[in-house]
DNA sequence: TTCATACAGTAACAATAGTTACATAAGTAA
DNA sequence: TTACTTATGTAACTATTGTTACTGTATGAA
């Protein structure tokens, strides 16, 4: 674990942290599609990423639901510190966007180490930086953009994410993700497909150029 | 200014920090529609509010406005900490909903407050949390809310940051903030009315009961 | 008072997004 | 193979939101 952990962290975290993660930390895979976190669940520990990938979604009592946004390598969960520290029930579903390595730190770290590491409080400081800009961008998204651009911006995502030109989803999880219909989002893909853009295939998308 | 920081923080932080802040914040009196900060500003001062209301806003390119969330008393700019650690240029404007009263603290201190007090890493982490749960809030509210529902939230958000019944507002102001044209929220706001829920006139809306 | 401006009401229409309904195709299990 | 399920395509329609255009009215300045 120690070397996954240097590789990732090893510019972020003096060496004494380094060691202390390794000791009091697991580390784990998790396959695609593993539901990690569920709404109104307690967290006890919170993600350091090694490698793939982890989408955030916001759901509301209705069941509706919406992609805010993904985590991706050195990243943490933002959202988890947060409610951990509050102790209060997550906000958000986690689910592995792609096979994914990662280290859980049990959450009684926090304290200590936010007194004791000045690259730690940086790391967690700069945890929330990224987290609030990127909620701002999924509110800019949502506010701003039409369903195309929104659509075309999930692909662009998408693919960067799982580092590859198809996209393995079907239409109805895409609807979901972006909280619209299934009918809506067949439009726009055929839209973009009659643009030259994309080329659609049962459960797959190719995007050729965005 | 010491008396009017106990009366806010004085259950949240040690005597030794509130002195601290006393002898190194500047208190300062803001008038109601006060732009305090620009998008694209750097930002080198974090505000303690002790009275009155922020209104924080996104803007993008095109000149889209939207109204993201209010502060309070005994709330700080958690997008202000942010972009002060991160050195990076404001994402977003904050104009005074209210009079507002509040102590500026120079972000130098940050860092050493932050390993010194526990009381102001609390703080700090809990306004990350309550920025972050509004900013879920705001993200509900545009993606799964109808204007209609919206403009009824928007009602009584202002209603209550104000303490009135009575909003002063024009309908392109809350247009603006909603992200919407004029003409949509006139017609709602008439609906309203006809429901007996409001009363409009000139410049100010009468909420009967929402 | 007169003029100019800002504010609000409303109709008519356009654009976007959501819904319903049904057809067809591709995969899967028996 | 057949039967069944899942995914996609598409038309027709509705609902919501946004736009344009024009009205009258309140308010304040000249």
């Amino acid at each position: 674990m120690i070397q996954e952990l240097k590789n990732s962290y090893g510019h972020l975290f003096e060496a004494t942290l380094l060691e202390e993660i390794s000791r009091v930390g697991t580390f784990k895979e998790i396959p695609e599609g593993f539901k990690m976190i569920e709404i109104g669940q307690y967290v006890k520990s919170m993600p350091l990423l090694i490698s793939g990938a982890i989408k955030i979604l916001r759901d509301d009592s209705d069941g509706d639901e919406l992609l805010l946004y993904f985590l991706e390598k050195g990243d943490t969960c933002a959202m988890t510190l947060s409610c951990c520290l509050g102790e209060t029930k997550s906000q958000i579903r986690a689910i592995a966007e792609t096979d994914t390595k990662l280290i859980m730190v049990p959450i009684e770290k926090m304290e200590t180490w936010t007194a004791t590491y000045k690259s730690w409080r940086n790391f967690v400081f700069e945890s929330y930086h990224t987290r609030l800009m990127e909620m701002l961008e999924t509110i800019d998204s949502i506010a701003f953009l039409k369903m195309d651009e929104r659509l075309l911006k999930y692909l662009k995502d998408k693919s960067k994410v799982n580092d590859s030109s198809i996209i393995h989803s079907t239409h109805q999880e895409i609807a979901y993700e972006l909280h619209t219909s299934r009918v809506v989002i067949s439009r726009l893909l055929k839209n973009l497909e009659n643009q030259g853009k994309i080329e659609l295939h049962r459960n797959s998308i190719h995007i050729k150029s965005l």
